[in-house]
DNA sequence: ACAAAACACCTAGTATTACAAGGTATTAAA
DNA sequence: TTTAATACCTTGTAATACTAGGTGTTTTGT
């Protein structure tokens, strides 16, 4: 199988969606980095690379969305916790609200035919 | 308003998403590229430049997945025809199953809290 | 005891694509 | 007669996912 293009197209469709779905992992409970990967490739069956995660991270923090901050661990690698600022959460729903239009669009235009 | 996160965002989340668009509307029937803009912008509420549209369409007969034809007009200017090949026909199913996954996806993840 | 896998963070470089801002040319409306 | 609408196009820029690397620690398997 494995079709060139299909491959090339999801990886254009996570630009924006990934940054969706980490704000609204984050808006349950606050998350590490890792763990984050770990739980977007359970609940969501979308793969994410650790290259993808952490300078996404990064924006997401300098725009102001999240914050962050080092938890040591009784033992291993100290892990950076992030969580959503209140500014993130107001973006997130607006987020949510063109979210909610773009998918209604698709299944409009989606419909039928073929 | 305006805010400055959200309309990069939204520039984005269309990388991936408009070609999808553009394959589901030429499902439906053949189009030329400004009435594909029309199309479009009538029945997605989705803004696409014409410097987005011209481009896209030139990938997407590059790879194969629809085919062009010019149409002369009885006065003005001619016009470009686009259509679906069997290829084209066969990758949009695919990009609707993806899609279908992601929409779960999302909606999984969206739901509850903020 | 030792190797491999999993955990946990990170960066540099590449490819792709939407968009702004331009361009050409014809026809209809003001 | 000048503006807007129709219809095609290109160039350059910004943004982001991914590949392929890197560091170091802890757990698991043999």
């Amino acid at each position: 199988m494995k079709n060139e293009f299909i491959s090339k197209w999801t990886s254009q469709v996570k630009k924006g969606v990934l940054s969706f779905i980490v704000l609204n992992a984050l808006s349950k409970k606050e998350l590490y980095g890792y763990e984050l990967i770990e739980v977007v490739k359970k609940s969501t069956a979308i793969e994410m690379a650790e290259g993808t995660l952490y300078p996404l991270m990064n924006r997401l923090k300098k725009e102001g969305l999240t914050s962050s901050k080092w938890v040591e661990q009784p033992s291993g690698i100290p892990r950076k916790y992030y969580t959503l600022t209140q500014e993130g959460k107001l973006t997130l729903q607006q987020m949510r609200q063109y979210w909610a239009a773009l998918e209604l669009s698709i299944k409009k235009i989606t419909e039928n035919e073929i």
